[in-house]
This record gives C-alpha cells, sequence and structure tokens, in this order.
DNA sequence: TATTGTTATACTCTATAACTATA
DNA sequence: TATAGTTATAGAGTATAACAATA
C-alpha cells in the first residue's frame, strides 16, 4: 500500500475544512473567504483594500469583487483615505461587527469539529507547525 | 495580533507545496496532479478510470482530461477491460515507467524542502496528523 | 436499468493588462 | 512616474447534464 501523498493530504484537509466552515457560515450569507476579509478589516488601524489583499495573499483585483459583495450586503463600507485619496478605507458597518460576532463562533466550532479526531496536544501542534510552514505576508 | 486562521494556514501550505512540486517536475514535462495520477496507475492491480478518480478524489469527467493529456505524452495507455468492455484499464507505458521514477526523487526532494523548516520528529507527526484529518476514499 | 467513458457546457476562482484618479 | 482602485478579459480547475456503448 502506497501512503498517501502530502500533496494530496494538504488538499483534501482544505477541502474538509472548506466545506464545514461554508456549511458553518451559511446561515450568515457569507463564505469563509468572505469571513476572513471581514474579520481583517475589523481591526483598530484603518486598512485599505491593497493592505488586506496583501495580508490574505490574494490579489488586488479580486480584493475589489470581495470588498463588492460585502458591501452589497452591507458588511463593510469604503470610505476615502482621509490623508491620501487614492486609497479606501474599508470597514465593517454596524452589521457587519454583530455579523462577525456570530460568524466567528460558527468557525470555531467549524474547526474544533475538523479537529475532532485528534488530541488537544495534536491539534495545537498541528496549528504550529503550519505556522512555521507558511511564512508570513510580506509588507 | 490576531492569531492566522486554520483554513489560511493550509490554503497558503498547499499553495507553497504545489508550486514547489510543480517547479521539480517542469523539467519531467508533467505537473503534480499529473504525477499523481501517474503514480497511482503504477499499480499491480488493473485500474479503470473510475477507480483511479474515486481514489484521488477528483471528478471523473476530470480523469478523462488527465488521462487524456498523459496518454498524450506516452506516459499512459488505456485498453479496454478484458472482463468488461465498459472500462478502460490505464497503465503507465514503459516511457511512463521510466518518467515515474525520476519524477518521484523529484517529489520527494519538494516535499523535503517544503518541509525544511521542521525538525524530522515535527515532519513525521505532520504527516501522521493530516492522514487522520483526511478520510480514506470511499469504495 | 445501471455503469463507464465521453463530450458539451458552465461556473468559480484567480490573475494579467489597461484605464482612471490621485500622489 | 508611481500607486490604489477598477474594469475587461482570459486562464485554470472543476462539476453537471446528456449521450454512446456495454453490462
Amino acid at each position: 500500500m502506497s501512503r498517501r501523498r502530502l500533496g494530496y493530504l494538504l488538499k483534501h484537509a482544505n477541502l474538509r475544512l472548506t466545506e464545514l466552515t461554508g456549511a458553518a457560515l451559511e446561515p450568515y450569507g457569507i463564505d469563509g473567504r468572505e469571513f476572513a476579509v471581514l474579520a481583517l478589516l475589523d481591526s483598530p488601524a484603518p486598512m485599505s483594500q491593497l493592505d488586506a489583499a496583501r495580508r490574505l495573499g490574494i490579489d488586488r483585483t479580486t480584493m475589489v469583487a470581495m470588498v463588492d459583495a460585502l458591501e452589497r450586503k452591507d458588511l463593510v463600507r469604503r470610505r476615502p483615505h482621509p490623508d491620501d485619496r487614492r486609497k479606501n478605507v474599508v470597514e465593517p458597518t454596524e452589521r457587519g461587527h454583530e455579523t462577525l460576532g456570530v460568524a466567528r463562533i460558527a468557525v470555531d466550532a467549524a474547526e474544533e469539529e475538523f479537529l475532532s479526531s485528534l488530541s488537544g496536544g495534536d491539534a495545537g501542534l498541528l496549528r504550529d507547525v503550519l505556522e512555521r510552514l507558511v511564512p508570513p505576508p510580506a509588507g
């Protein structure tokens, strides 16, 4: 029996977590990617679209579409940056904050379910190991 | 500092390994997905396209395209199953076996590089933990 | 009737290039 | 000249539906 490749395992682990997270967020009308953007924008320091894109490792044109979608749902708002009018400051609306509060609980539960076959120690170790494997975003 | 989400870590770990594996395989004219199919088909038991698709967790229509590509490169060959003519038995050609031999070494090296920031023990533990998180293919 | 392979088609996610406005 | 946001567009990768051949 040939052991499964690391690439297969990572891909399918990712698929499973995406599925669990997506199902957990469905009642709130957002998916895992939108949750990630919303959670990132819930930050004390004002964040431009480009800042957010770099932090999440996605293209700035992709970020345009994601902010569009969140704005249509009244979860974030764009306003011009006071000091540099090329930039948009993007921030959660009141509704965005509320949604984020409940969505965080749902995503935490989804992660917990995903990790439920592991001991607490192994779950923590998985996270630590992945942290070491994935370099922090540049900039 | 908000800690990075498990979904982010898994996605970007996957991206990094895909990149390393792709670069390692480029000299042999295949990518990581084609390698996975080729390695799976290098099996003592004859395997149909549907068998292979189920094992890799991809759609059977996707498998058609992958086998097409590998056949164009003279790395696999289709022949009718002797006992059930609805099925194709797909098997590596001589050239496929040779390519697989060198490609395996390249992929092993890419995985090693991917894991190079970890101790041997942590690398092994990562693999074990992922094995437990990813259910074996049904069927 | 059900299964295997195939084709046509469409959808999602993403990136590249070019444009606008600001700096 | 360079940067932030936007638009148009195209490329992967994937899946669904319908068909042909076979069971």
